[in-house]
DNA sequence: ACATATCCGATGGGATAAGTAGGAAAGAGG
DNA sequence: CCTCTTTCCTACTTATCCCATCGGATATGT
C-alpha cells in the first residue's frame, strides 16, 4: 500500500464532501482546493476520477459543483485508495496465479504479502467517511470548549 | 509498503544464504543469480547494499562469495525490506512531527496509516529467515515423499 | 602471473508522479 | 442570444525512481 498525493487529495476531498453532505449543497473545485490545500487543476482530475468511480456526482456551469453520490457511511477509505492509488497489495504477485510456480523459494514470500494485504484491508475497509466526519465534529467541539 | 524487484531479490538472496548457512560455505553471486533468477550485475548491487547493512559478509577473489553475517533466526523479513525498499509506512507523514498541524482535516488520516504500518510491522518483523528456511525444508520433504 | 570474485561508478531506457496549460462543453441569469 | 461560471477532457512537462547494463578497479587463492 502506497499512498500518493493524488490518493491523499482524493481522501481529503471525499472527507470535505462528507462534512457538507447533510447540507445538500454543491461544493466547487475551487472551494475544495482551498480547504484541502491542493492545486485546483490537479484536483479536477482527481475529482473526475472519483466521479467515474461512482463516489461523487457533479453539476456544471454556474452554481455547479460536487457532492457525494452515496451516504458517507457507505464509502470506506479503502474504496477511495484502491480507486485512485491502485490495489493495496505490496507486491504484484499476490493475486496472480502462481500455481505452476517451479520453485517454492520463489513463492514463499507470497503468503507474507497476502497476510500484510489482509491486515491492511481489515483496517481501511472498515473505516467509513461517516466515522471520520463524526471524529472531526467531536474534535471541533473539544476545540471550541478549550478556546 | 511497496516491494520492488530489488527488495524481492534481496529477500530471496537472504533466504538462499540462510539455506546454506549451516554448511558454512560461501555462495557466489553467480550461483545466487541462477537460483533466485535475478540479473547478476543487478544482484551484485543488492548484495553490496545488504553487506553495508550488516546482514551479509563477503570474501573477494577466488573461492570468494557471500554468507550471512548473523544467525538466520536473527534476521527478519522486515529488516531486509526496510533496508532495501525503505520504511514500511504507506505515506510520508506518518513518522513526521505534525504537532503543529493547522487543520485537523489534514491530519485525520495519519492515524489510519499508523495503524496500517503497525499491522504490517507486526507481521514482517516477526518472521525470521530461520522460520522460512524450516518451512522450505518441510515442504521439500513432503515433495520428496509425493515423488 | 592468472583466473576468479567482489566492489564500485557511470549511464540509459522506461515508467510513474505531480503537476500545468488550454480549451471544449454545459448550465444559469440577464 | 450573450456572458459568466464551472465542470470536463486532452495533451504536455518536469522530475524522480526502477531496473537494469557496462566497464573496469580491487582483492584473493593456486
Amino acid at each position: 500500500m502506497k499512498i500518493t498525493f493524488k490518493g491523499d487529495y482524493a481522501l481529503k476531498a471525499i472527507l470535505d464532501l462528507a462534512l457538507h453532505y447533510d447540507s445538500g449543497e454543491l461544493v466547487t473545485s475551487f472551494d475544495l482546493s482551498q480547504r484541502i490545500d491542493a492545486p485546483i487543476k490537479f484536483l479536477e482530475q482527481v475529482l473526475l476520477e472519483l466521479k467515474k468511480g461512482g463516489f461523487i456526482e457533479s453539476r456544471r456551469g454556474n452554481i455547479g459543483g460536487y457532492r457525494l453520490a452515496r451516504v458517507p457511511g457507505q464509502i470506506t477509505v479503502g474504496d477511495i485508495v484502491r480507486l485512485v492509488d491502485g490495489p493495496s497489495e505490496p507486491i504484484a504477485c499476490v493475486n496472480k496465479d502462481y500455481s505452476n510456480c517451479a520453485d517454492i523459494k520463489k513463492c514463499i514470500f507470497k503468503g507474507i504479502w497476502q497476510k500484510v494485504d489482509q491486515a491492511t484491508s481489515g483496517i481501511i475497509d472498515h473505516i467509513t467517511f461517516e466515522d471520520l466526519a463524526s471524529q472531526i465534529s467531536i474534535n471541533q467541539k473539544v476545540l471550541s470548549y478549550s478556546i
